[in-house]
DNA sequence: GGAATTTAGTAAAACGTTTTACTAAATTAG
DNA sequence: CTAATTTAGTAAAACGTTTTACTAAATTCC
C-alpha cells in the first residue's frame, strides 16, 4: 500500500531539468546561481502541484542538521517541567526545529542511556536539566561539539551553559516571609542530594533562619523515598512530634507528597500550619487553602534557554562565550502564609 | 571544534575488511553470513574500544525507518496529557523507539501544519488526539501508508485504528452519583465541540438527568472563551443566578477555570456545590474539598495506543485489520460529592 | 581428480539530498 | 572581430548506511 514519495529526480525527470536546479531553487538561490525566471517558475508551480517536500532525512545526512532538539527532564509529566516543555516547543517550532523531549528520572543511569542513544548524530542540540552524577557525559557531549544547555542546576565545577534562577535568594525571602508572619518553627522539606539547585535553596532557608535567631528544622528525603513508607514515616514524623508551626517544602512533588499525608492523618493540619512551596501551579492557586508558592518565571526560562541554544547554533564550529543566566523568582503569596494562631492570640 | 564520528569507513580502514562485513557483523548477521569467529571478534571489539555508534541518520535514509513517533496532543502541559505522554515514552524507549511530542492546541491549522512537517518522510507513526477538522490530513496520511492511531476521540464517518473510554457510560454514572446523593439542579459545564468525547458526555448526562426527571442545565462554552471575560461572566452567571446545587465539569481544564471564579467570587461555594469533574489528578485528591473525578486508566490507555502502534508497524505494508478500543473510566468519590444541605434538612 | 558445494568474504548500487567544480552558449569589452 | 566575462545551467561526488549480487579459495563428494 506503501506510496512511494516524489523525490528531487522525480521533478527532474517530469520537468526535464537537472536536480542540482532544482536543488538551487529549493533552496532560495535560485537568482543568485542565476536560474531563469521562467525555470524558476516553472519548478516552484510544479512543486506545488505535487505537494513535493524534501525528504528530511536525506537532508540530515547530506547536512549534518536535524532540526532535532533534546530536552531532557526529570519527569515530562510534573507540571513545571510540562510547562517548560510547553514553551520550549512553541519556540522551537516557530524557528523550524522539532523537540524530543525525555524524562530522566533524575537518575544517572537513564540520563546516561537517553544521551547516548540521541548523540548518535540525530539531534542538533541538547538542553538538559542533569541528574546528580553526569558530569562527564555532559563534558563529552561538549568536547564533541554539540551544542549543551543546562537548566534549573549546573555542575559548579564544569564550565558550561546555563539558565537558572536565584534559589538562594527566592528561598531566604520566603523563609523570611514566614518569618514576618510570626511562625517561629519553621521546617524546612527537601529532598537529599548535593545538586545546586537544593543545596541553594537549603542555603536561602538557613540564612533567614540564623538571621532570626529561630530553630533550624530540617528533613532532607532521599529521592527514592517520595512515595513509600519510609518517606511517609519520616514527613509524619516531622508534622507530629516537632511541635512545627511551619513548612517549607523545596520542590513541587514534595509538597504534593506531603499533602496527601497530612490529608490521611489531619486535615486540618493544612489550615494550622504554615505553608510555602517551591514551584507555582494552577493548583496551588485554587486551592483550600490558597498556597503560598514560589514562582519560577516559567516563559522567561524557556525563552532564555531556547536563546542561547539558537547563539551556539548559530555560531557553528566558533566557540562562544559562556552564557549563563540567573533569573529570580517571584512569591506568589497566598493564604497558606498567614498566621492564623497569631490571629487568636489576639 | 567538532570532532568527526567514526564511520563504517573507519573501521574497514583501521582492521582492514570491508564495509560489508562490518555492518553483518553489526546487524548480528554474522553468523548467518558465514563470518568467521575470529573476524566477527576482531570487530566487535574495536567497535567497543573505539565507542562506535551506527549514524542513524544514515540508517534511515537506507531503510526507510527512523524510530520516531509522533505524538500529538491538545496541550502537552494539562496534565492529562503530559501524565500519557510519559507513560508512552517508557514503553517508546524500551523498544528502541523516541517520541516526538507536540501541541495542536486542538486548532485545526496548527495540526494540518505539525502533520505536514513530521510527514516528510520523519516519522515512523503518529499518535494523534485529533482536533475536530483533521479528518481529511488523518485519511491522507493513512492512505499513503503511515501508521496512524487516533486517543481520546476519532472520526465517525472515518474508519481508523483508536483508543477511547466509554465517555457516555462514565458520564451518566457520574451524573447518577449527583442524583443519588440527591442533588436536584445539577449543571453540566462543557466545550462547545462537535468532537465525540465531549458529544458522549454530554449524552451521558443528559441520558441520567432524563431518567430522573431532573432538569437539565447546560452550559457550552466555545474553547476560545476560556480564560477570557466572555468565559468568566458565563461561568458566574451560571453559578449565581441558576439556583443550581450541583456542578459537573466536561474536563479538566474547565474546573481549573471555574474554580479561579468560583474563588473569587465566593470561595465558600466550593463546599456548598456538589462537583464532579472529568479527568482526575493529583490535586483534585489533596484539594479542600477532595473533588471527586472520572479518573480515565492513563496507563491502559497509553499502553493500548503503543500495542496498537507496535502491531501496524510490524505488519508492515499488509493492512492489518482495525483496532478500536474502549475502555472503562472510574469514579473517584471524593468530598465534592457529597450533599451538605441533605444533612442540613435532617 | 574433477565437479559441486560451502566458506568467507567483497564491490557496488541505492536511499535523497547538497554542493563543488565544471561547461557551452550568449553577451560585452576593447 | 576576438578575448574576456556573464549567463544558465549540469555532472558527479559526498553524507553513512544496508543489501544484492558476485567471487576466489577451500572443502566435500563420488
Amino acid at each position: 500500500m506503501k506510496q512511494k514519495r516524489p523525490s528531487i529526480k522525480d521533478i527532474a525527470k517530469a520537468l526535464n531539468v537537472s536536480i542540482t536546479t532544482i536543488s538551487f531553487v529549493l533552496n532560495g538561490k535560485g537568482e543568485e546561481r542565476k536560474i531563469s525566471k521562467e525555470v524558476i517558475k516553472k519548478i516552484e508551480d510544479y512543486v506545488e502541484e505535487i505537494n513535493y517536500t524534501p525528504n528530511q532525512v536525506a537532508q540530515s545526512l547530506r547536512t549534518g542538521e536535524s532540526k532535532i532538539l533534546v530536552f531532557m527532564v526529570e519527569d515530562i509529566s510534573n507540571s513545571f517541567f510540562a510547562n517548560i516543555a510547553r514553551a520550549i516547543e512553541d519556540i522551537a517550532y516557530k524557528k523550524g526545529y522539532k523537540v524530543l523531549f525525555c524524562s530522566n528520572e533524575n537518575n544517572d543511569k537513564r540520563s546516561r542511556e537517553l544521551i547516548r542513544v540521541f548523540s548518535e548524530r540525530l539531534v542538533d542540540g541538547f538542553i538538559i536539566i542533569p541528574s546528580a552524577g553526569i558530569r562527564k557525559e555532559i563534558e563529552k557531549l561538549i568536547k564533541i561539539g554539540i551544542p549543551v544547555v543546562l537548566g534549573d542546576r549546573y555542575f559548579e565545577d564544569l564550565p558550561t551553559h546555563y539558565v537558572v534562577i536565584n534559589n538562594f535568594q527566592a528561598a531566604k525571602a520566603a523563609t523570611q516571609h514566614l518569618i514576618n508572619n510570626d511562625f517561629e518553627k519553621i521546617a524546612f522539606i527537601t529532598i537529599d542530594t548535593p545538586q545546586n539547585q537544593m543545596t541553594d535553596r537549603f542555603k536561602g532557608y538557613s540564612q533567614a533562619i540564623d538571621d532570626s535567631g529561630l530553630e533550624s528544622i530540617v528533613l532532607k528525603l532521599p529521592f527514592e523515598t517520595i512515595n513509600n513508607k519510609e518517606g511517609i514515616t519520616s514527613i509524619e514524623t516531622l508534622l507530629l512530634k516537632n511541635n512545627i508551626d511551619a513548612v517549607f517544602f523545596s520542590t513541587n512533588y514534595l509538597t504534593q507528597f506531603a499533602f496527601e499525608i497530612i490529608k490521611k492523618i489531619n486535615p486540618d493540619l493544612v489550615y494550622n500550619l504554615g505553608i510555602i512551596t517551591f514551584d507555582d501551579n494552577e493548583f496551588f492557586k485554587i486551592n483550600n487553602p490558597s498556597i503560598t508558592a514560589v514562582a519560577q518565571p516559567i516563559e522567561q526560562i524557556a525563552k532564555e534557554l531556547m536563546d542561547i541554544m539558537f547563539k551556539i547554533l548559530k555560531s557553528k564550529d566558533k566557540n562562544i562565550p559562556l552564557i549563563q543566566k540567573t533569573l529570580e523568582a517571584s512569591l506568589q503569596i497566598r493564604d497558606s502564609s498567614k498566621n492564623l494562631s497569631t490571629k487568636n492570640e489576639a
